[in-house]
DNA sequence: GTTGGTTTTGAACGTGCGTTCAGTTAAATC
DNA sequence: GATTTAACTGAACGCACGTTCAAAACCAAC
């Protein structure tokens, strides 16, 4: 027998997507065709249909398995005080968003490229994502650690704020990704308590 | 003499206008075709050439008008406290945004579609509107009514809080908008005081 | 070195793109 | 009603798009 039945290559896969990501942040999705993600990864266009039915669900992908990621590793920890909760989610979201620049910046921006199956799915993980912040304004008001008039609006505010930091920041910048986290941690419990 | 040289039609102007406004916001302007613009209004993609140079500019017509209205009706009165202007500020943020959503989204979202040249002038512009946030700041640091650790962040974190709420906000939701203008104005309020 | 499946090429398909322009229509002036 | 010119049509230009597929290249096992 030769290679197994069904495999593909484990190299241009992984390269197909990565170029994929990296020029749907810069160009964005209607701007980037097929031959251009090709070119990125020294194939003919006709190629990367070995690893990607189409163009959509490529973008899918990058997408879904961005929004799982953020999932799997958001700290989730009940036993803890929400201020205590509420930095760890702080801290983690600023720092998980600056890792991955390309793929935040997807996940924000090509919500309207999607097909409405696909936009329904990510939509609902991004719906889980939002609820553990609510959950930790949540708890936190009904001990009285929080002082918020609304967990819902406090939710948007605080992820709208955090995630705005990958729109400015910049390593070689004059501030440490510490320091920026320690600032909006300032930020962020003040405005949420009394 | 029949109509004056160089007049155009001061009817279909604003509607191209108003067409390639709400379709590049819904689909962004890569995958907006002139010839879906001139569907919308009613004409063949070749009469928008009486308009517009090209589709470039009519992004660049649409996002330089944005934030020029922007900054021309944006609250700055130096005299006021501090306090006052920011609560001004926050206020007009949400509402003006509020009133165009097509148009922030825009001039948010299509920035990676502008030609160098078209891009530093926005930016520009965009300056000068976060140097208006960012003054209230410093002075409000330089007399004590604030504490913020760094003006030039806390200005990046309240607009993006702020801007934030066009994509959750609905007017037929839970909360008017007033109310939602008086929650953000506690939690800023609160993000940079002592 | 042959075999057999995996992977890629390279050309082609139909479609739609931004833009141009000669020609037509329509309205304001006289 | 004739004239003038703004406004628009409709067809065309060359080009690039996403996708398909037969043929070729490649590679691991025998």
């Amino acid at each position: 027998m030769a290679r197994t039945t069904g495999s593909h290559s484990d190299i241009t896969g992984p390269r197909v997507r990565d170029a994929a990501l990296r020029l749907f942040a810069q160009q964005g999705y209607a701007a980037v065709s097929m031959r251009q993600i090709a070119a990125e990864v020294g194939v003919q266009a006709g190629a990367l249909y070995n690893y990607t039915p189409d163009k959509q669900s490529l973008l899918f992908a990058l997408m879904r398995d961005h929004m799982v990621e953020l999932l799997t590793v958001v700290p989730v920890d009940p036993a803890d005080p929400p201020l205590t909760r509420l930095e760890a989610f702080v801290r983690f979201h600023i720092g998980f968003h600056h890792a991955r620049p390309d793929a935040v910046f997807i996940a924000y921006m090509e919500l309207r490229n999607l097909e409405p199956a696909n936009f329904i799915e990510i939509e609902a993980l991004r719906g889980r994502y939002e609820a553990v912040l609510e959950g930790i304004l949540r708890d936190g008001a009904a001990t009285g650690a929080f002082d918020v008039a609304d967990a819902k609006i406090a939710t948007m505010a605080v992820i709208a704020m955090l995630t705005g930091v990958t729109t400015w920041f910049r390593e070689e910048g004059r501030l440490s990704l510490s320091d920026v986290q320690d600032q909006y941690w300032a930020m962020v419990r003040k405005s949420v308590t009394a």
